[in-house]
DNA sequence: GCGCAAACATGCGCGCCACGCAAGTTTCCG
DNA sequence: CGGAAACTTGCGTGGCGCGCATGTTTGCGC
């Protein structure tokens, strides 16, 4: 879809025109996460956004149809990731291969030290504030569904089941976007937080026990 | 909370003004769905709703504080139900209990006889479009998010577990949600619909397989 | 190189919506 | 029966989502 050529290995070269596109799209959702987690989501106007990014009010809403979307991005994609990830990982069992795609993006993310945080405790507290939020609620949830439906794909494809016709596809792909809600959930709780991915190596083997492949 | 005075059995007596609220609650929700089912989410304005319902637009929003949240009152009540369930219900092995409460709650509705639909596909191609409005499908999903809690914390208090600390009743609660919205999402896409209790029937006891009392 | 077509950013405007505020009205309870 | 509390309603406001038209940038074939 965004690959236009690809080199050796999985290197993906863009154009200007996606490149630009991806950038701004990261710069929106940046934006909107560290407004809403400094200011709380009632005190950030699309406006801000949009100033924060250094495009137009308007242009926000060609990315994003609302905050809450802009907001959920990087969750989305991460979702989107662990789908992809379990469609080209290596053969195997299916929950070994899940636990794999799945963990993978809950290690101590690369991308989390480019945006360094000065004062944790403040940013931890905002944090709890947006996720209390009931419009991000939706949203994020949202996003978690999308991405289930990707991992359901995946999942019948390695599975040799039917999306249409099969329960176990969906029942599998909805376990585990459960335990990682949940464990984030968890994580948000517990002070000092509990790192999300041995949350996760806990649960989801026991979601995986009624789930062996039929 | 509501339940102003007991009579003998489980009979609650509401005073005329809860009375009232109950009714101008289920009139606003019901229109919402009905409306949104003929016309479309987006052909549909809160005027409209609060006019089908004999109350000013304004009243709406003491109601429901948007749209979808009308929309989607009835589910999550049900899913309140199911809480409410599990905890007044006799004791008893977690899952059988849990399995006892879900399923009670998608029986042939008693309910949705009073509600008599006279074309029948006309209706379910209405519903299979509201449920795949994005806004809604926040909304439902957050509905069941609200319930999982109240879930949650039934599962603790019959295992004696504890919803700060342990991730055990927030992953059962949040199973049993997963493996309900499933069951919907299959019902509503299948053709012709499998019942929803029956796929319920076999996707609680997977979930609960690797999930046993602590 | 080069020019054209498609993609994109932006400004403008419209309709809708959530909600605060300040009456007016109904219900409750002593 | 009288006052307090709860509820409904009208009005006004700020913000949002998006369609449309316009100017600008990018990509691609020749």
């Amino acid at each position: 879809m965004f690959a236009r050529r690809a080199s050796f290995a999985t290197v993906f070269v863009m154009g200007l025109r996606e490149q630009k596109k991806a950038e701004t799209r990261a710069a929106l959702s940046w934006a909107a996460v560290r407004l809403t987690v400094e200011r709380g989501f009632g005190n950030v106007k699309v406006e801000d956004i949009a100033e924060a990014a250094g495009v137009s009010p308007r242009t926000f809403n060609n990315y994003f149809s609302s905050k809450g979307e802009a907001i959920v991005a990087r969750h989305l994609d991460r979702g989107l990731r662990i789908a992809e990830a379990l469609r080209e990982g290596p053969e195997g069992p299916l929950w070994e291969a899940i636990t794999r795609s799945v963990l993978a993006q809950f290690e101590p993310d690369a991308e989390a030290a480019a945006h360094p945080v000065a004062d944790a405790d403040r940013w931890t507290a905002g944090v709890r504030m947006m996720v209390s939020e009931p419009a991000l609620q939706g949203e994020m949830l949202r996003a978690g569904a999308i991405a289930e439906a990707e991992i359901a794909a995946a999942v019948a494809d390695r599975t040799g089941t039917d999306l249409q016709q099969d329960l176990y596809p969906h029942l599998v792909a909805s376990a585990v976007v459960a335990a990682i809600n949940t464990a984030i959930a968890h994580h948000l709780r517990t002070d000092p937080p509990v790192p999300v991915s041995r949350l996760l190596a806990d649960a989801l083997p026991r979601v995986a026990a009624g789930l062996s492949t039929p």
